[in-house]
DNA sequence: AATGAATGAGGATTCATTCAT
DNA sequence: CATGAATGAATCCTCATTCAT
């Protein structure tokens, strides 16, 4: 393999997205990898640095679809509905991402808590971005952004919840609609 | 001591919401009870049985705190208000319980699985229950009812969201009630 | 029950007989005889005490069976020919006398090593009188009785072997019939 | 060290012979091979294995051992006598060989079972030959040639009675020619 | 006599990391 | 660069025995 930097990071995203960074070992990362233990060290310093950089990865891979997508919306209304549900879709893919996001185990480690903080923060500039933008072109009434863009970003990590192996995505996403369609009656301009 | 497997749970709950179930040590536990080692295993077949049990004790606590203050509030708004509120409020204090719903290490254990479904479905009905009623008072106007309780159960996970060490209670609470008053709007009669 | 020390004994030979001496919990004994734990020790100073003793009540049953069967034959065949059989079909029923007579791993109780040679000496003197017997009678033409009655004594040992489930009681009579025979025939006068 | 694996097979065949599987613990093994315990582990996986692996070994061994002394005989008298005296001989220093076919604690691990059945039925085919041989030279006169190899295999297993360490090799070996006399005698043509 | 709660000394196994080759 | 053998600290769990009631 050319860059075996690359295969590490690939075998360790499968394997962390699978059985988390805890239960997934070194020895089954090289082994996986095709390659000696000793190489990965030659690479990483430590097994959390390997989640580390995955995590970065995976951060801004979806920041940019997020992007790209909102960007490609017109209106305030598709802007938002297109940054649900791309960072809903996407976040399915990215297991590990999700998890680090969420899991409590997890938030002991800095560099999780940092991609933590980023990655909040930039959601919200991006919602408070639409909501200004509706709310000057009047086809939003809300009062306070700051605080509202807070509460719908909040709300919107709800659907990151563990879901059941039997919930289908679709199911998640006509739930998503229909959570988008009351948050759209409760800030829309009567 | 008087009851000594109280005396565990104690210790354990402490523990448990601190480090967490993987890392914290059955002898850990032990010196904080002020025990011998053995003694744990005379009451609890393994850790996670300890865990097991202060969730299912935690889960009581909260559906019976949530309970109350439903009963207390009147209209449907106050309802889901106190609903919202309550639950917020208490899982602060019921770590144990929260990492349990949240935490993606632990989905595994079949016992947790268990809880988080039917705590799920149990907040489902409820919020069910309060739509129903403010729906036929006519003070909400919901096309599809379970949908609805669907999106907005889920939408209050997001309220659980890891938040750093330094956000508030009260910022939380102020966002909250933000949250709340864009999804009234959403689904109030206008 | 009216003696405390039976049921132990019992429940403690019944356990044995099934899962050996190391592997049997002094708590499972305490359970199947439906006392507490502590009252064991009241009785018997050690686990190995227990085993001790059944061993020694089993042992002492086997002679007895065996002395009863031999009085009733009356040529030295037939009486070789009750001590092998009734040797061999009690001992199918007496696994813990059984095993701790074969089993390795109890070689270092002394108490064990006692009751083996016992045995032993007691079968050898058996087999000898009935050498002596039927040399006497010259039934048997035998030139060293000790090191014939030592040579049969030690070849009955090989029909304990820790058959297969599979071998029935039936195929191994068989075969100690096809045994006993060839010894015959081996100590015969022709 | 140049071949770790052999050290620690080494160190185990030793403690073992000396304290049989359960007895021995891997902290022992270890410091006995002067290695670090983890390493054990790097070549098996539990310590069952290691066992395993030894009784294989002697296993392999004793056939070798015994089909040598065999083929260097010439009369089926001898080969029988060969056969005998070399398995005796050399199960005396095979203590884990012993122990694993003998040992009522082992039987219920799969791999020792199967090794019982094999050696087994490997001297019974050996002893079989033998006879048929015999026979057809008029040396024996044997009815069922099945049976008696039966019998004789399962007599012969009588000799590996546990002694007492007092019972010198040489007082077992004379008893076993008487033994072997009596049982030529017994399958000799008259 | 009877109980069963309490103990703590082990013992097997895992795994991230180091290092000599 | 690459390897994989070696390490040992860490951890859960078992169980015979004691002892206060």
């Amino acid at each position: 393999m050319i860059n075996t930097k690359e295969v590490i990071l690939k075998a360790s995203q499968n394997l962390f997205a699978r059985f988390g960074l805890k239960k997934t070992t070194v020895d089954e990362i090289a082994k996986l990898a095709r390659i000696g233990k000793g190489t990965i060290y030659h690479y990483f310093k430590t097994k959390e640095q390997i989640f580390a950089e995955i995590i970065d990865k995976e951060s801004r891979y979806l920041r940019q679809k997020i992007h790209e997508a909102v960007q490609q919306a017109t209106t305030p209304q598709e802007k938002l509905h297109a940054f649900v549900l791309t960072r809903l879709r996407t976040i399915k893919d990215l297991t590990n991402y999700y998890s680090a996001m969420t899991d409590d185990y997890l938030q002991h480690y800095s560099f999780i808590e940092k991609a933590r903080q980023e990655s909040f923060q930039e959601e919200l500039n991006l919602v408070k971005g639409i909501l200004e933008e509706g709310t000057a072109s009047k086809v939003f009434a809300v009062e306070d952004i700051s605080l509202t863009a807070f509460a719908i970003v909040t709300a919107l990590k709800g659907l990151e919840y563990p879901w059941t192996v039997e919930t289908s995505l679709a199911d998640i996403e006509q739930s998503v609609n229909v959570l988008i369609n009351v948050l759209f009656k409760g800030i829309e301009t009567r």
